[in-house]
DNA sequence: ACGGGCGTCTTTTTT
DNA sequence: AGACGCCCGT
């Protein structure tokens, strides 16, 4: 076996510099991947490294599977040793062990979202401040900035005394975290800071990490964050042999916490680190890849760099002007079963993508509709439906009798006739004991104040959770779910309501029976906990359907990192869409739609579409936008329009707009342009437009940013000098075009 | 305790 | 458009 075998020289350099720091920037398409898998291959049988002294971190659970197999096939041998793994589940790993010296036990639950919402709800109804001036949503995202910068809610509330608001952020910060240690709960963010307060406080054990973990790789660099950088530098303090890889043109997190600068800061902690390049580009048409160096060029604040490839030009780009988004769904899907007629494709080999997921519906209408097989990445959200969670919160509280979320979930699903009003007096007394909720009922006859039905049917609901903690040692995970099914009556009462929701349902719990029988086959450890954790920190990626073979992929921008196809559809390419509107006035999140327009671009392999539309239905509303800036960023002789038989009209209309304006991709047309009616109501248009200037009789002079709706109902937002930005109703609002 | 109905609000990406 | 929360009637 030649661990080098295949791979071009920076390639090779990159796998054979295995001592100190390395980092490796690795352009879109240039084979990292195969360089981290062969990197381990070469240490491993050249090196004479042990595969329990490597730590490889990834980005999805299925980069990690990969990589194992691919090693596996490589030298022969079984890495079951190796640790490789996200962040957070590695992190898991490691907190099993040793968690109970930060005063947690070891079967902890891992709270989501969802989770994390109830918890802050609590905290601000406990402590009793207006609910106005903290939206839930903002203040989880307030804890976990809070959390990456490693910053304590002690520190947090010392540092901003003087200011109430911040005092009072600090302090739901505090009660919250204060709630998911009572509940022996971590989110996901605590998975990585947990791990960190182990470390330092506990030499002992950072020594054996240090130890184990002699070398370390990090994949996706660039969408680390303080956090996660903090850890590496722990663990690879005393043998610094580091390797990270990453390319800052894909960086795409940053609204998470992600910082670029942590390359930078690579460079500084470790003072002798080689830093490799990797420019040749083996994925992607010429065409293809130019157009992507074109567009992220326009980005300021980056590092220039030279991707290159040596394939050929392929097919131009093809750009299509839909009049709807119903139009561009059709011309996607008319697209793909074409070439796949013609060309020899397959339905895999095909990916379209959308910034946000509400996007997708229609897309998948019309598949459906065509009967063309696809699977959807994201969105559906398996496990946030209804019935799964509920399935999920009784595990938990069995494995987890701690957990009072998943008690409040539960203690009245299916009905019991246990109502708010009892949980309450329940939690009351548990606020005085200190217990937690299921703990206080076993004594149900200490608490009081409850009615002798409550008694009599909390004692009934304790039995039975009592009776699950005792399946739960003797059974598997499969058996125990379909246990308490049984048990609770779950199915039965769905399939009463004979509704075509209940059947679909009913199809959602076994569905998840069928993960967990999955998950008995074929993982090594068998535990609950273990489970729990396992699919709480499933990506989206992970958690598509592998089994679906031959079909379309559907995702978003952001779950298509590090996957490639070879025929793309980029859709809703329309400025509000992509870049999204509230991107556009902010210099640094502009340039992250930018990079995530890169990573779109540098997923195709022979065929690149790209799509925008007229007219959208967005938030129950008509909008019309104009085509995105990044189409503009891309040279006009890369791009073919497709004009298809309906567009005769349209591509009068365009030829004419051609000999106006002299050419149509050059410069920022586009944005300034009269917006474009759905050609049936081009008598009515008026000349509205985004970066039209009015006159309003009170503000003064403004400029038109966004047009909504059509006729009388059109809606424009104004920003005035001044003033801000207002909403008109255009019928209405005494104003005039300058 | 529970469910229906009404009004309000919000609009991203996710481990 | 859709989710969510609140209120009221049963």
């Amino acid at each position: 076996m030649n661990c080098l075998e295949g791979l071009n020289d920076k390639q090779k350099e990159a796998v054979m510099k295995t001592e100190g720091a390395t980092l490796i920037l690795a352009g879109a398409g240039s084979g990292k991947t195969r360089v981290l898998t062969h990197r381990i291959a070469y240490l491993i049988t050249e090196k004479g490294v042990r595969p329990n002294n490597i730590l490889a971190l990834t980005f999805t659970n299925k980069a990690a599977k990969e990589m194992k197999e691919r090693i596996e096939n490589l030298l022969q041998m079984n890495t079951y040793s190796l640790w490789a793994g996200t962040f957070h589940s590695i992190c898991v790993r490691i907190l099993r062990r040793d968690i109970e010296r930060l005063g947690y036990n070891t079967n902890f639950v891992i709270f989501d979202y969802t989770d994390q919402k109830t918890v802050v709800k609590n905290c601000i109804k406990e402590l009793d401040v207006n609910p106005k001036h903290y939206e839930v949503k903002s203040m989880i995202s307030f804890i976990s900035n809070q959390k990456n910068k490693l910053t304590s809610p002690q520190e947090y509330i010392k540092e901003f005394f003087g200011d109430f608001r911040e005092r009072q952020k600090g302090e739901i910060y505090e009660l919250y975290q204060s709630k998911l240690k009572s509940n022996n709960a971590l989110d996901f963010d605590d998975l990585i800071t947990k791990t960190i307060e182990l470390f330092i406080n506990n030499e002992d054990i950072l020594d054996y990490y240090q130890e184990k973990f002699r070398y370390i790789l990090v994949d996706e660099y660039q969408d680390t964050n303080s956090a996660q950088y903090e850890l590496i530098r722990l663990i690879g303090k005393k043998y610094k042999n580091v390797c990270v890889v990453g390319d800052a043109d894909q960086s795409i997190y940053g609204w998470r916490g992600a910082d670029i600068s942590n390359i930078l800061e690579f460079e500084k902690e470790y003072t002798n680190s080689k830093i490799i390049k990797l420019e040749q580009n083996y994925r992607s048409t010429k065409n293809i890849l130019n157009a992507a160096n074109y567009v992220i060029d326009n980005n300021m604040n980056r590092k220039k760099k030279n991707l290159w490839t040596e394939q050929e030009d392929g097919k131009p780009l093809c750009l299509y002007n839909a009049e709807s988004e119903l139009q561009e769904a059709s011309f996607v899907v008319d697209r793909i079963q074409n070439i796949r007629d013609i060309e020899n494709y397959f339905y895999k080999d095909f990916c379209i993508l959308y910034r946000t997921n509400a996007q997708s519906r229609i897309l998948e209408e019309m598949l459906i509709k065509r009967n063309i097989p696809y699977k959807i990445v994201g969105g559906l959200k398996f496990y946030d439906r209804k019935e799964i969670k509920d399935i999920v919160a009784y595990l938990r509280l069995i494995q987890n009798p701690l957990d009072d979320v998943s008690f409040k979930r539960i203690v009245n699903t299916p009905k019991r006739g246990i109502g708010l009003k009892t949980v309450e007096k329940v939690q009351d007394y548990c606020n005085n004991t200190g217990e937690s909720l299921y703990s206080a009922i076993l004594d149900v006859q200490d608490i009081g104040g409850l009615s002798k039905g409550a008694i009599a049917k909390l004692e009934k609901f304790s039995l039975l959770i009592s009776k699950f903690i005792a399946m739960k040692e003797i059974m598997g995970v499969k058996e125990l779910i379909e246990a308490i099914i049984n048990d609770i009556g779950y199915i039965k009462e769905l399939e009463e309501q004979q509704t075509l929701e209940a059947e679909s349902r009913i199809e959602n719990i076994k569905e998840f029976i069928s993960v967990a029988v999955n998950y008995e086959e074929n993982e090594g450890e068998k535990s609950l906990e273990d489970f729990l954790a396992n699919i709480s920190l499933l990506s989206d990626i992970d958690k598509t359907d592998e089994t679906v073979n031959n079909s379309v992929t559907l995702m978003t921008f952001h779950s298509s990192k590090g996957l490639e196809f070879p025929i793309v559809f980029m859709t809703g390419m329309e400025e509000n869409v992509f870049p999204l509107s509230r991107a556009i006035f902010e210099d640094d999140e502009l340039e992250e739609e930018r990079r995530l327009c890169y990573v779109g671009i540098t997923r195709a392999e022979k065929q690149l579409f790209l799509t925008h539309t007229d007219r959208r239905m967005l938030h129950g509303k008509s909008q019309f936008n104009a085509p995105s800036r990044f189409l503009e960023e891309i040279p006009r002789n890369l791009i073919e329009e497709y004009l298809g038989e309906k567009a005769n009209k349209r591509k009068q209309i365009r030829e004419g707009m051609k000999k106006q304006e002299g050419k149509l991709f050059k410069g920022h047309v586009y944005r300034h342009e009269t917006i474009k009616p759905a050609i049936n109501d081009i008598e009515n248009s008026t000349n509205i437009a985004i970066g039209t200037k009015v006159n309003h009789k009170v503000w003064g002079i403004g400029t038109i940013v966004q047009v909504k709706g059509e006729g009388e109902k059109t809606e424009v937002t104004v920003a005035f000098k001044n003033k801000g930005i207002k909403k008109l109703m255009l019928s209405f609002a005494p104003i005039e075009i300058i």
